[in-house]
DNA sequence: CGGTTATATAACCATGTAGTAATATAGAAA
DNA sequence: TTTCTATATTACTACATGGTTATATAACCG
């Protein structure tokens, strides 16, 4: 969680994630479709990789960077954690709403 | 969203946002729950006030810190299109776990 | 083998920031 | 007013890291 979160904080390597969203890509894609450095993005993927994020198969003389899901599955139930702070909110919303229409409905 | 997530790359600004979601906290009990120097609640404080994650209303002489919703309801819906990384897994394995099961019955 | 391509690593600089200590501000209370 | 309490700010140090350039590694192809 710590560690994911680190990794998301940077810019640029929450491009790549969002790239690597649609599937696995070699680095040399990344870079193209990013118009970065290859060394920075070599760099990214490493602190990626280290984070836990993604995972890498080489395949040829590339190697392929896809997802990992467990880090955005963790982070998912943390984030759902804090769902009732709006959700609440809402639900008074939606009360008071729905105590208008009932209103509405007895003064016809 | 870039704001957000770099705020909550800090652990000790994630444990002030844990502190905080069960309700607004003056300073100096964040100070004391976190057993963390004053001026350094202060300073992460700030950091989370200009992202957006808290808002502050004076009360008194003290300030009291809340969670602001908005931020966390965008991560949500972020960390939510990931949703697909690992519910397409289980759905599979789901169907593969059906199929040993229909070819169990058929069996019998 | 040599040459080309794909990727990683090393060395470096600049910048941001976490943490600390001291001080400032501001309100409450005496 | 003075004093006390709560909080913010300033000045500083230390360290991590983003970005760049150059080089290394390693697989492919001739």
């Amino acid at each position: 969680m710590e560690g994911t979160l680190a990794a998301l904080a940077e810019p640029n390597r929450v491009r790549i994630i969002e790239l690597l969203r649609s599937g696995p890509r070699p680095v040399n894609e990344i870079v193209a479709e990013l118009a970065l450095p290859q060394p920075l993005v070599s760099k990214h993927l490493r602190f990626l990789r280290e984070a836990g994020l993604v995972r890498v198969r080489p395949q040829g003389q590339q190697r392929l960077y896809e997802l990992e899901p467990g880090p955005f599955q963790e982070l998912d139930r943390w984030v759902s954690s804090f769902r009732r702070l709006w959700e609440d909110r809402l639900d008074r919303l939606d009360a008071y709403l729905q105590d208008i229409q009932r209103k509405k409905r007895t003064r016809k």
